[in-house]
DNA sequence: CTTTCGCCCTGAGTGC
DNA sequence: TGCACTCAGGGCGAAA
């Protein structure tokens, strides 16, 4: 269940094997995995082979590796995990188990030679090479580590100061102010400092549904998948059914909060496993698992208030809360205007 | 337009 | 031991 930090901390690994690495050959085992490819951008083989990573970026869940020109065309190989993706850095020759579905071999000019192994069991996972387009509201794509402009080059998953800076420090070609075609329509995560606080606590009251569905919605606010949108609403106290239209600011504001919260604390672990489904590019666990307040903690005593955890059914997965702490509005309009 | 729902997919785990 | 069944859920396109 790779969310934003998870998938963070893979970007991270990757970076220095790929960032200036020449990609030499690829290898598609599994079709399947190339699903978000467009065969209108060209092969995947052939678009692939022969250019130079540039660098490796994140927005939410999305994973992006800008691309050497080729003939004028600003592209990036693009990897979403899904449920299950890994994306390991091997040394060549290792064998890999029966669930690789695609690999490129890449040379860095210091680092040597890796092979980087896309293993995806459930297959929900992609990689694609897509046209990269100038961003809507004229900030950087995403997040870039150490490849921001200015940055220092060490420290890349904490430092704000490693984001890049605003728009008008670089021109509009600039693969930093770009963004993957089919990345585009997703919103900016609450970690991105581009993150537009107003249009979404604005966004969130116009909707008409529940607080979780909103926080899983990835057009609204993105990187937050099914175990941090219940740490979070735990965190906050709020039910996941909690209308949208009736959350006062003031609470808005605290749920982000909690949410951000609830990312970094993730980052700062090494991100969530409970299998080998996530690990991170070297094969390792992250530890967060044991900070989980909610998630997958049903009949374990509320941290807070000691009450049974409970799971509930929810949009065909479940849902994970206090049943005292985390209640719904008793009455309709009972907290309105 | 907004919101919801069903589908994609397969290995691990469970129950008989 | 073997087999049928269930479960995990991100993103997307279709339906309401």
């Amino acid at each position: 269940m790779p969310e934003l930090p998870e998938v963070e901390v893979v970007r991270a690994g990757l970076e220095p094997a790929v960032a200036g690495a020449l990609v030499t050959a690829v290898e598609v085992f599994d079709q399947r995995s190339l699903k978000r490819h467009s065969a209108l951008e060209g092969s995947f083989v052939d678009l692939l082979e022969g250019r130079r990573i540039l660098a490796a970026a994140r927005r939410g869940k999305f994973l992006w590796f800008p691309l050497s020109d080729a003939g004028g065309r600003a592209q990036a190989l693009v990897t979403h995990l899904g449920m299950s993706g890994q994306v390991l850095l091997r040394t060549p020759g290792v064998e890999e188990g029966g669930l690789l579905r695609i690999r490129l071999h890449i040379e860095h000019p210091e680092h040597g030679e890796f092979w980087v192994n896309f293993v995806d069991q459930r297959i929900f996972g992609s990689m694609a090479v897509d046209s990269l387009v100038p961003t809507s509201d004229g900030h950087a794509g995403g997040y870039f580590g150490s490849a921001a402009a200015g940055a220092p080059a060490r420290d890349s998953v904490s430092a704000s100061a490693t984001w890049t800076g605003p728009a008008d420090a670089r021109s509009a070609d600039d693969w930093r102010m770009r963004v993957p075609s089919q990345v585009a329509h997703i919103a900016r995560d609450p970690l991105d400092p581009a993150f537009d606080e107003r249009r979404f606590f604005a966004a969130l009251a116009r909707r008409r549904t529940g607080l979780k569905r909103a926080l899983l919605d990835q057009t609204l606010i993105s990187g937050i998948g099914n175990i941090y949108a219940d740490e979070s609403l735990w965190a906050a106290r709020l039910h996941y059914e909690y209308p949208t239209d009736r959350l006062a600011r003031a609470r808005a504001r605290e749920l982000l909060a909690e949410v951000r919260h609830v990312l970094e604390k993730a980052l700062a672990e090494g991100g969530t496993s409970f299998d080998a489904q996530y690990v991170n590019v070297n094969g390792a666990s992250g530890y967060f698992s044991h900070s989980l307040n909610a998630y997958g903690q049903q009949g374990k005593s509320c941290s807070r208030c000691g009450t049974p955890i409970v799971r509930e059914a929810f949009m065909n997965r479940s849902s994970h809360l206090c049943p005292r702490c985390q209640r719904l509005p008793r009455a309709p309009r009972a907290e309105s205007v």
